[in-house]
DNA sequence: AAACACCTTGTAGCAACTTCAAGGTCAAGC
DNA sequence: GCTTGACCTTGAAGTTGCTACAAGGTGTTT
């Protein structure tokens, strides 16, 4: 199997399988007399496996968190259901930020009812007083 | 004012205030005769402008928009309404696609009730299995 | 032999900063 | 006078998860 091959049958570019090698996501891969990168069905499910965590929207460290635990032979698996509740959380918290922000945009947006000059916007004024409380740190790697 | 001062009294950081300045953001500052940069009042609304909207989690083209629109004399704001409606669809796509993971996510984890060992954990297995269907392209700048 | 699709490497770009490196300026303390 | 420390200057590189080249090699078809 091609880079080209994996890649369709993974839904992803080729240029997204070098990167993930890159990154350490995806074990290297053999070369065939071309200097071809040549795959088998591991990595194919390897492949797949790393898109279905990105398309949960984990970052990569938390997939090579994932694969470390999954590759140690024997563990249990408490880890992998702690990586998943963090990784929840951060989801919640994003959502719960996103519908603070909702709000504050529904408020300023009530500011301005009907179209009148720039100098008297309800909602300019309400962007020039707003106090943004020194910015909050990010704790969640969800934008 | 010195950039620190500036930058204190915005909550923000003299990098940032560089920036923007760089970014065309927030013009570009007096220089005293050591070429520290020097600013006024005027500096400091605009950049509390900024920081606020960014503190909505608008873009800088976003902001980019809004001030030109402001500095446009005589206009109306009926521009100013758009962008903002805009951005709130924006912050409304964002909140439905992460309710919609937070189910995927809460569905997952349901697959594992108790430690077990890895190759049988059924949050593992959900994650083989998935099929992502091709990768949704983003239509908000919100992560 | 030319056209075309595929592969290789390496580099640069996106957003919105943050961090670092190397150096210039200025007031205070000994 | 000299050092310490807090500030300022510029420019380059790192962050995240890719995407998009550029410049070239390979392989099959016509
Ligand atoms: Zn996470
Ligand atoms: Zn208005
Ligand atoms: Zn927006
Ligand atoms: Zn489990």
């Amino acid at each position: 199997m091609k880079i080209g091959d994996l890649a369709r049958h993974a839904g992803c570019t080729t240029e997204t399988v070098r990167f993930y090698e890159k990154e350490g996501l995806l074990p290297a891969a053999d070369r065939a007399a071309n200097n071809y990168r040549s795959y088998g069905a591991r990595h194919l499910e390897r492949l797949r496996f790393v898109r279905n965590c990105r398309a949960l929207d984990m970052t990569h460290e938390e997939i090579h968190q994932l694969l470390a635990l999954m590759e140690t032979a024997g563990a249990d698996c408490g880890g992998v259901n702690e990586l998943l509740d963090a990784h929840i959380q951060h989801v919640d918290l994003r959502i719960a930020e996103l519908l603070q922000l909702k709000q504050q945009l529904d408020a300023l947006r009530q500011r301005c009812q009907q179209q009148q000059g720039v100098d008297a916007c309800g909602i300019l004024l309400g962007l020039a007083e707003m106090e943004a409380s020194a910015r909050p740190e990010r704790h969640t790697h969800l934008g």
